[in-house]
DNA sequence: ATAGGGTTAG
């Protein structure tokens, strides 16, 4: 008797005990008394009931639901149903720290065990299903609040829109908003939040607004929410007014809302209001530092952004968090500063996190965007870890360092390892395809992107034009073109571009003039891509004409690229003198890419005496490129100056340069063939060589001869015979015809410009095997057909 | 509160 005394007084000691730890959240102290209990008390219910009740209360409380749920499962079953409390904080416990899908099991166990839900129960429930983005449950779950009478209720109310919000649903939660008989500050909170999520900052600070016309006050979490959206948007005017509204009510003084601000004026490009703000901080921590930091970058100022950062190291002595380090990487990508982001990435080794996805993935971008794909692909190679992002990274990493074969294996490959391509995977898959002339696959990539959705990105339809135009389908990217319901200077641009490597020139004209009709401003890239586009239609008049008014009407000043447009447009018309007087006037040093495109048109229009001064000219410039050497060469041997030609291919050997080797390539049944100047590696070579005999002989028959003028004079006549018959574009027309069915016209690509022969051959060629052939070289389309090529031979 | 992938021209 007097035992039980003795216990039920300490138990009611270790019940005052555990209340104290659960406000104080001693878990250890907790654990301590829970082994306790397990070690001297038996099991028998009935004797700590409460004290059980307690113990679950301390492990919610101290964030440790599934030690509660085990104590709370040794509740006989019987007893838990009269614990409604019990229940809710239980589930409570589970959707503040997951695993989330356990608060919806301890629900339904819940309602099948008899209990009933309270309006206390709900909330909970449903922040579950919203970090689960579970919309059915939820929706099944917003059935049963109705059954219930508890839509009613405040708080049920508010979790329901803030459940549809966090799942996307935003008609949903504004139809629960609409019609809620009273809302606090949390429910105006939770239906911005939801705006904002979305990119709506319109609608977001409509409803801010609104608000106060109601008579709620924004606090800071209002302010919060909206600020992303607002930098996002890059809207300075409502940022501004965003500012004013903390100054006023002092939010300014809370170290996030700063933060916030840092930000925020950072994406709208104001620098300056970003350092004052930062600088009047009185309180900063390391978020504030990577906010600023990020600023600078992104308004590139990215030295002073490294310069912050190393005042941060100084003045706080922290060592940098991964989200500093990713910014800090991004600035260096953008300066394409290899040897400093390489000293980063050290940096992230050494402090363990280089393979924390988001500093992988900057550090990935990072290699690809300042060149060093070999870095890029070793890098990516190594993650452990690999998401769509590092996909999309690699992808239109390799592309822009030229290897678009790899960046089509990488994309199979990532479908096999079951990664799922986003929108951005599509951006660089499809210049991929642009670059391959690979139509098959870009026809792939378009229907996935219409399945997914993408075709309602300005961006992607602007990649889907340059695509098709490059695949050879002018009249596929004008539909995307017309199509699109909403267009930038990008998608201008991009279809002129079509059109004027396509030789259309009057279209892209046409095209710059519907442009101005509907609104739209032209760039410096439009001119650009006029100017190319008059050149290879030989549309002298139209050009010049259109190089004045770039500068008089559009208040565009022409760039060296303009005038090499100019120079490429006059030289190639065979207005040597006045090319020569532009590049004179011109307010810029001329460079070797320059005098190159001048060179280039002295060997079309056979001018040696020009052809020598600018070669010289570039010579002294440096050897830029080998570009020139050839040209010359070529020049040399039009000219039959045997000696000269030889002299320079001698000079050229010292100097250590080779020639880049033509390398051509054909899309056959979504498969890309490539082949190199008398290649016999593909599969099907001893195929291909012989209907390549047997064309030449038909064409011979026809009255073709080899122009020997671009091989070199010191072989045998039938020796340059055979090196032109196998250059590159030939084998792959060769070897489109015998695989590609009879009326499927025939495209090749090649990394150089089609050579003389090659584009007589071709001529011949479409009318002995009665095909369409397309060859697209480095600057534009040669359409065969009927023995004539589009180009008019002008290239 | 801060952070990763992207279109046109040359």
């Amino acid at each position: 008797m007097q035992n039980k005394q003795i216990f039920q007084d300490s138990l009611l000691h270790v019940r005052e005990l555990l209340e104290s730890c659960i406000s104080s959240k001693s878990l250890i102290q907790g654990k301590i008394i829970h082994q306790y209990l397990l070690k001297f008390y038996d099991t028998n219910y009935n004797t700590h009931s409460l004290v059980l009740d307690k113990l679950t209360r301390l492990y919610i409380s101290c964030k440790r639901p599934q030690l509660a749920h085990r104590v709370f499962n040794s509740i006989p079953s019987r007893e838990r149903k009269k614990k409604t409390i019990l229940w809710n904080q239980m589930i409570r416990g589970y959707a503040w720290d997951g695993p989330f899908e356990k608060a919806v099991d301890l629900y339904n166990e819940m309602v099948d065990s008899g209990v009933t839900p309270t309006k206390y129960t709900y909330p909970f429930v449903l922040k579950a299903c919203s970090a689960l983005q579970d919309i059915e449950t939820g929706v099944k779950i917003h059935g049963q609040v109705r059954r219930l009478n508890l839509d009613n209720d405040l708080y049920v109310r508010t979790a329901l829109v803030d459940f549809y919000v966090k799942c996307g649903c935003l008609v949903e939660a504004r139809e629960v908003f609409d019609g809620m008989p009273e809302r606090d500050i949390v429910a105006w909170n939770a239906m911005v939040t939801g705006f904002s999520l979305y990119g709506m900052w319109w609608s977001a600070i409509g409803l801010v607004l609104e608000m106060q016309q109601k008579g709620v006050e924004p606090n800071s979490t209002t302010i919060l929410s909206i600020m992303p959206v607002i930098g996002e948007a890059g809207r300075l005017r409502e940022g501004k007014t965003v500012h004013g509204f903390c100054l006023r009510r002092c939010f300014n003084d809370d170290v996030v809302v700063g933060t916030g601000l840092v930000d925020m004026y950072g994406k709208c490009g104001q620098l300056v209001y970003a350092k004052k703000i930062f600088a009047a901080m009185g309180l900063k921590n390391e978020v504030t530092w990577s906010a600023m930091v990020g600023a600078c970058v992104i308004c590139n100022s990215t030295r002073e952004g490294m310069e912050l950062f190393g005042r941060m190291r100084m003045e706080v002595g922290e060592s940098p968090s991964p989200v500093m380090l990713a910014t800090i990487i991004r600035g260096c990508a953008k300066l394409n500063d290899l040897s400093m982001g390489r000293q980063l990435h050290c940096n992230t080794i050494k402090l363990g996190f280089n393979f924390e996805l988001m500093v992988a993935n900057t550090v990935l971008s990072m290699y690809a965007k300042c060149g060093s794909i070999n870095d890029a692909v070793r890098f990516f190679e190594e993650m452990h870890v690999k998401d769509s992002v590092s996909y999309s990274a690699i992808i239109s990493g390799s592309v822009q360092n030229g290897y678009a074969e790899e960046a089509l294996q990488l994309f199979h490959k990532m479908q096999l390892v079951g990664i799922v391509p986003e929108m951005a995977t599509m951006m660089g898959f499809l210049p991929a395809c642009s670059y391959l002339a690979a139509l098959q696959h870009g026809i792939c990539g378009h229907g996935y992107s219409v399945m997914r959705g993408f075709t309602a990105d300005v961006s992607i339809c602007n990649a889907l034009i340059d695509m098709y135009s490059k695949c050879g389908k002018v009249d596929a990217a004008r539909q995307v073109f017309d199509k699109m319901y909403k267009k930038d200077v990008v998608s201008w641009n991009a279809m002129i571009v079509g059109y004027g490597i396509h030789g259309l020139g009057k279209e892209a004209i046409l095209l710059f003039h519907e442009m101005q009709n509907v609104g739209h401003k032209p760039d410096e890239v439009t001119f650009i891509a006029l100017l190319s586009a008059c050149s290879h239609s030989g549309l002298v008049t139209q050009g010049k004409h259109l190089f004045l008014v770039m500068s008089q009407e559009f208040d565009i000043v022409p760039k060296m690229d303009h005038y090499f447009c100019m120079v490429d447009l006059l030289g190639r018309a065979g207005l040597l003198d006045e090319a020569y007087k532009l590049i004179s006037m011109m307010p810029y040093e001329p460079d070797a890419h320059l005098w190159n495109a001048l060179l280039a048109a002295c060997r079309i229009h056979k001018n040696i005496e020009l052809g020598e001064e600018v070669s010289h000219k570039i010579q002294t410039l440096g050897p830029a490129s080998t570009g020139n050497f050839v040209l010359l060469f070529n020049l040399y041997t039009t000219a039959q100056r045997w000696d000269d030609a030889a002299n320079l291919r001698i000079q050229q050997k010292e100097l250590g340069f080779k020639k880049k080797p033509g390398c051509s390539w054909i899309e056959v049944h979504g498969i890309v063939h490539a082949f190199v100047g008398g290649d016999w590696s593909h599969q099907q070579s001893p195929e291909i060589y012989m209907k390549l005999e047997e064309l030449v002989a038909e064409m011979k028959r026809l009255g073709y001869t080899a122009e020997a003028d671009f091989v070199y004079h010191d072989v045998e006549e039938e020796e340059k015979e055979k090196i032109l018959l196998y250059h590159s574009e030939k084998l792959a027309v060769a070897y489109g015809i015998i695989s590609l069915q009879a009326d499927k016209p025939i495209l090749v690509t090649k990394n150089l410009r089609v050579c003389g022969d090659c584009h007589t051959a071709l001529k011949y060629i479409t009318i002995i095997a009665k095909r369409e052939i397309t060859v697209r070289d480095t600057s534009r389309f040669h359409h065969f057909r009927n023995g004539i090529c589009s180009c008019g031979d002008f290239w």
